[in-house]
DNA sequence: CCTACCGATCGGTAGG
DNA sequence: CCTACCGATCGGTAGG
């Protein structure tokens, strides 16, 4: 009992940092702001996690690795590598539409990560970016994608999804599949051969 | 002469803190970082400057006032609305390109703006973004545009352009006509009716 | 343009 | 989980 309270504690806060950080940025949040938000003295919080940093590590490599958890399912489709980037692209709308307060800490305020996880986040990263990047040329050879720039085809689409975050907040009514395939139609309608 | 010095080091502390704050973000800026960065004490920086914020807002407002003076032009522009938009495209990406540093704390930092310079900031950029959407609407009717969400369209098109200021650090080679037309075709072959 | 310094706030610890 | 408190650092001012 005493363990279940605990952790379900640990998630609000974690869930109160994630929203501090996306609206304030992690530099401008204090611990101070952090435990009103949970009704709780700054102290305190220190029960339940580590440090102010162990709070950005946790959201950063928790994201990073649902991101790279996609890619492996994506790499393992019997499908064309149009498809395997359509799947992609869903990828980041589910996951941007799913958890929009995380990962928008994720996108914005990983750079505060310090040195030992910072290189190991982007580590993460680049490998991710990689493994998409082969799909995408492999889709050239293969004509199934225009005869373009790989990495610009890569960061045009990471970041035509960025700014869902946004969206969502003042809109909640549009559905899900509608933006899914909206903003599908827009980015392949380019990149089509 | 003691003008033109007063004026060229106010310059010189303005460029070191749109870097600073692009690449640390404004919270995590401190006066010591900035006075270093341009051979000061801290506070000798207030000989030429009003405060942390006062800088912010001159790259804020700057910024806003070269979009909005891009939209000035290209609204009285004699072309299709398809041609209007293509050249907000370009002088997205240009402004992008001619000013990495400062665009980017623009993009990313202005929510660390007080209140009465933050109110003034939305409105200018509600006023610039509903401009674009009347262009895009007027596309959509005269059958120039695919038929899709104009909100939706908007904001791909903004973010489509964001990764720039990641780009352009590391691969200062690609030329600017290559990147406008790559992206511009990516972009309007996904929209273009 | 500097030295010296201000009050406020920061992340975090001690001790209970 | 709290009170009390730490040293460090913050933006900025006084005075020269």
């Amino acid at each position: 009992m005493t363990s279940t309270v605990a952790k379900s504690k640990k998630k609000i806060i974690m869930e109160a940092a994630a929203r501090l950080f996306r609206d304030k940025g992690y530099s401008a949040s204090s611990m101070r702001d952090l435990a009103k938000a949970v009704n709780l003295k700054a102290s305190s919080l220190y029960n339940h996690i580590q440090s102010k940093e162990a709070l950005l590590q946790e959201i950063c490599f928790n994201n990073a690795h649902r991101f790279l958890q996609g890619m492996n399912e994506v790499e393992k489709m019997e499908a064309s590598h149009l498809e395997k980037i359509k799947a992609l692209i869903r990828l980041h709308i589910e996951i941007a539409a799913t958890d929009i307060t995380s990962i928008t800490a994720f996108n914005d305020e990983w750079r505060h990560l310090k040195d030992p996880h910072l290189t190991r986040f982007l580590r993460l990263r680049k490998s991710y970016e990689q493994r998409f990047l082969v799909l995408i040329k492999i889709g050239i050879e293969k004509g199934e994608i225009k005869d373009m720039d790989p990495q610009l085809i890569l960061f045009t689409l990471f970041s035509s999804v960025r700014w869902l975050y946004d969206w969502h907040r003042k809109d909640r009514e549009t559905e899900l599949s509608s933006l899914e395939k909206q903003i599908t139609e827009l980015l392949l309608g380019g990149i089509k051969a």
